[in-house]
DNA sequence: TCTATATTTGACTAATCAGTCAAATATAGA
DNA sequence: TCTATATTTGACTGATTAGTCAAATATAGA
């Protein structure tokens, strides 16, 4: 009945998306957005009441895209190392690919306007930290496996040391997007993280592993 | 000769720092700054060519400031676990008075505005990456007095692991200020970066350094 | 073909934005 | 007291901002 939907609504989202990712949600205003998107400002405000809930629904919208994919890389079928690695090489790729897409490391998107935001609007703040717990829980599972596995050492604490992997995985996008810079990123996260986490495997046990 | 100088830019870097660290760049206006600052536009305009060379400068005056504290914290007469376990409280402090302050955990406030900043304006990239490498070097020569001491593995790679510490801080402030959160910070940053560092000393031995 | 409904449009507002400028003011040193 | 110089002021601009709204349009189903 009536007139049929379209895809502006999602128009919008991704638009918004990579225009903040890329930026600052500061810096790109409903005009901009609207513009790059080929839509009219009235039909914006159509779809979403307001700036913030555009960012907020776009949010929402990223992880909700991201969720099959951690669901893939996290699956318990995989060797829990090779979950992490596997982690932070979905990570590289990405970033690399917007890098020479956008000329720019852009980071983490929920980090990137969590932090911008966080401070003024406590609704972002706890969105993007719900995020971060929804991601640390899959870490804590890969942990819980490699403890069963006589990976690391069994007197792990699990929830402590899931924060320390997305604290380090989390400072290191950051860093990346301040430097413009995917070095470390590409050479050096992978075994950190291992080391951080406290594997014990040899570099070349590693590699066998990920092939 | 003429009139003397006053502190209106003093006031003005110092009203820009506060404001940009507990909000963002771009929710903070020229008016806000001068109203709080209680200065007037067009004194601000006699003092910086806009906006975004206030916040250039400062930065650069925080850093200024901070430095001070930094010399005396990785002083070579410290051990140098000290070192570490006195920049962890020193973290930990300043934004926990910031939090009861101002009801916000407001994190690391180079990383924040260069997250927000560094792909539009790459000078401000340079900038904080700048700063970034001077901080990394503190850590770098605590790093090689502990491998001199024994304290840790001799074959560490000290770019590498002060980057990977730089990384790890980073990441924990970002995180405290999107969850308004200290815990971790306070409780378990200090034994979680002294695992990443590779210290091998008891939690008593640590306290007893400390002390 | 008609109608209910969803979508789109473009012109509009009022506030805020960064930045300008000429004039006023204060004062140290001559 | 005079003068050179630095500082301060307040009114101003033009652009951009988020957000509004009534009217126009498109179409699926009756």
């Amino acid at each position: 009945m009536g007139r049929p939907p379209t895809n502006t609504k999602l128009r919008l989202l991704e638009t918004a998306h990579e225009l903040i990712w890329r930026n600052s949600y500061g810096s790109v205003s409903v005009d901009g957005i609207c513009e790059k998107a080929n839509v009219k400002k009235g039909s914006f405000y159509h779809y979403f009441p307001s700036k913030a809930d555009l960012a907020m629904a776009s949010i929402d919208w990223w992880m909700t895209n991201t969720i099959p994919f951690l669901d893939d890389i996290f699956s318990p079928s995989r060797h829990p190392i090779n979950r992490f690695t596997l982690l932070i090489d979905f990570i590289y790729e990405k970033q690399e690919d917007m890098r020479i897409e956008f000329g720019q490391v852009c980071g983490c998107p929920f980090i990137t306007i969590g932090s911008e935001l966080a401070a003024q609007d406590e609704i972002i703040g706890a969105k993007i930290s719900a995020i971060t717990q929804q991601k640390m829980t899959y870490y804590q599972n890969a942990l819980r496996d490699m403890i069963a596995m006589g990976l690391i050492d069994e007197k792990t604490n699990v929830e402590l040391k899931a924060e320390e992997i997305y604290a380090f995985i989390t400072g290191n996008m950051m860093l990346a997007r301040i430097k413009n810079d995917l070095k470390f990123m590409k050479t050096s996260l992978k075994p950190s993280l291992m080391n951080l986490i406290g594997v014990e495997l040899s570099v070349e046990d590693l590699k066998k592993l990920t092939i």
